[in-house]
DNA sequence: CCCATGTCAGTATTACTGACATTG
DNA sequence: CCAATGTCAGTAGTACTGACATGG
């Protein structure tokens, strides 16, 4: 029976990597005020406005209620603002929300430069294809957005 | 001014993948009564049996106090056993604890070579090298081990 | 004396499950 | 009617900061 071993395990490295760049992620986030979380949900709106909270939700693989909480935040900070069509809430940012954003991405990528400065740019993408494909491996890791 | 792009940011993809990873295994260690945390920290132990809480900590890169809370679970679970030389406890896994962390293991492997199914075995080993040089590169990403 | 450690307490953030009304 | 959505509430798990005594 495989088991695994911490030394060659890249679930571990992935672990290390991944914590690593949420907390150089954090360090360069909190001037602006934001949480990573925050960070990711602006970003995403910025590059889909109008989205809907289940979309985004899906989107960083978080529930709509979690969605829902991380958005009302945003919105008393007045980053955010919602768009009612219908039933469904159309969500997007404010002016200050896009200025925010954009200074909060800016940030984010010196820190991933800072990351992948060790690796050639070929390399990177191969990188990047890689991680893409192990993501797919593990078949769309959705957690249960509320489905019974 | 360079910004983050979603479609091709390593950051985002890494985090989507580590996502990924830690929901599968969840999904494989609950028959277990396992949390992730729980099951990292029973790998470690079993890699170095004897480690004190601070060095234990930093491999996983926690405070002292959340990896003393999740030891007080597993010695709960009699899994773990501590064994105090001075004013330094040295923690192990109790005959129960071991037969657990080889379950665990095993099932985690499963999910990482699921995970890396889709590549050859050269690449996984520079997938794991680049992996490391992006953590090393963010300069030990430690979590201010209460220190002030 | 200093630094690291173990430990007790309190708190915050995040995300989850449950439940329910509503919309298309 | 059904599936998806938004939303309100409650809860859990994890980790953090603060504080303090102790040991080497």
């Amino acid at each position: 029976m495989q088991r695994v071993d911490l030394d060659t395990s890249i679930g571990y490295a992935l672990k290390r990597t991944a914590t690593a760049l949420r907390t150089a992620m954090e360090a360069s986030l909190r001037s602006l005020g934001l949480s990573v979380p925050q960070y990711s949900c602006l970003e995403i709106l910025d590059a889909r406005p109008g989205i809907s909270n289940a979309d985004l939700a899906r989107g960083v693989f978080v529930t709509r209620q979690a969605m829902h909480q991380l958005l009302g935040g945003l919105q008393e900070a007045a980053l955010v603002s919602a768009d009612g069509h219908g039933r469904v809430q159309r969500y997007s940012l404010t002016p200050e929300g896009k200025r925010i954003v954009k200074a909060a991405s800016a940030a984010v990528a010196v820190v991933e430069e800072q990351m992948v400065s060790g690796l050639p740019a070929a390399e990177r993408q191969r990188l990047l294809d890689d991680l893409e494909r192990c993501t797919a491996a593990l078949g769309e890791g959705e957690p249960a957005t509320s489905r019974p």
